[in-house]
DNA sequence: TGCATAATTAGGCATATGCCTAAATCTTGT
DNA sequence: ACAAGATTTAGGCATATGCCTAATTATGCA
């Protein structure tokens, strides 16, 4: 315990501070641009301090990606209770900063292997999630899986979040608007025609064509 | 052509040796891991003879970058001019070292701006073509734009071979066999369908093949 | 042959980084 | 009030990095 928790909220947030530095400097300069004195002084401490709460690089990657993933699980479970799950899952796929930042998290992983199991773990998991989740959404409505096998689709949806993302940091949009455009009007397509169908499962209804043509 | 750089043809490879070095230190520990020093080490060189032919480490990292580019536009090329374009152009965009290297220098362009330009205009260049390339194939084909919209199935494309990349670096592979077999068989229903279509065009055989505009 | 140019070698400086040990101060529960 | 733990401060070392100036050797060409 003693540090790794938020014991309470005495250390006016310090470590707190110390995280929100830390992602700030990696979405502004990537992940090779987080020194410890760099973060420290961001956050207004000396660079001991920062030692303190972190003793090495490692824990406090480990800890920055922590608090994101903690934060993402709760937002995905939020999605997919949502009235319109598919939108809600997408956006969040979507969301510009998080995206950035798992990106980021990625690169980071591919040269320190501590932080490597973790991350690793982590896309795992919330491909398995989000897998789960669109296969259950699909049920409800009507759509049929072997069209949209939920694995490929959840597979799809982290592929071009992370291309809007790497074009976004880097100044393109090369084919954005047109994507999400289509993305959208296809998501409007399919909660259309299950939507009415709270609590039990469609399966009958003549329109199972959902995604005609 | 090839003729792109060698100050002069005689320096016995010793620039692709270092391009080669440069590469490998990318993929086996990020870009972050690349310092002069230790690609002088591993091209089996004194560190002051690659600040000769590369004076900084944006000259390095922008030649590494071009070349690969220049390999990628060749093969792209290759691609599209195929008997088979559309897995030709997937395989490619899959294609595993050539990702991960992409990743890394998308990555070390966030805090890298003289390398920036270089590859954000790249990622945009390579989408427009991409796009190109499948409108023309499919226009060909007789596949309807409106349900596959070239520029979104560009983006979808460049987006899968970014996770499948990501993914296979930090030793998942979460979903990667039922989309390339999902893909796959979309491909190959696609240029079924396709192949034989009446009209003007050109079914297979390599003579008149439509790949320029 | 000679010569211009490419290719290679040499040492070093200013800076930044990760991580360490020890002590002083503040907060908390009792 | 007091002890125990949490929080903050302090200086420093070994290492690595980017980049620089100059001199020496190898090579191709007239």
């Amino acid at each position: 315990m003693a540090v790794d928790q938020e014991k309470s909220g005495t250390g006016s947030g310090t470590r707190t501070r110390i995280l929100d530095a830390t992602e700030e400097i990696m979405l502004e300069e990537g992940y090779a641009g987080v020194s410890s004195r760099k973060v420290a002084t961001r956050a207004g401490l000396k660079s001991k301090l920062l030692h303190y709460y972190f003793a090495t690089m490692d824990d406090l990657f480990i800890a920055a990606f922590q608090r994101r993933e903690d934060l993402h699980v709760t937002r995905f479970a939020g999605a997919a209770a949502s009235a319109k799950p598919l939108h809600a899952l997408w956006d969040l796929a979507v969301d510009a900063a998080s995206s950035r930042l798992y990106l980021e998290f990625n690169a980071l992983a591919c040269h320190r292997p501590a932080v490597r199991e973790f991350i690793a773990r982590s896309n795992s998991r919330d491909r398995i999630t989000t897998t789960s989740a669109l296969q259950s959404v699909f049920a409800q409505y009507g759509i049929d899986p072997e069209r949209f096998p939920p694995k490929v689709v959840a597979t799809a949806m982290a592929g071009m979040a992370r291309v809007f993302a790497t074009d976004r940091a880097l100044g393109t949009s090369e084919g954005h608007e047109e994507s999400l455009a289509f993305v959208r009007s296809l998501l409007a397509s399919l909660e259309a025609a299950g939507s009415p169908r709270p609590g039990k499962y469609p399966t009958d209804s003549g329109e199972h064509n959902a995604v005609d043509q």
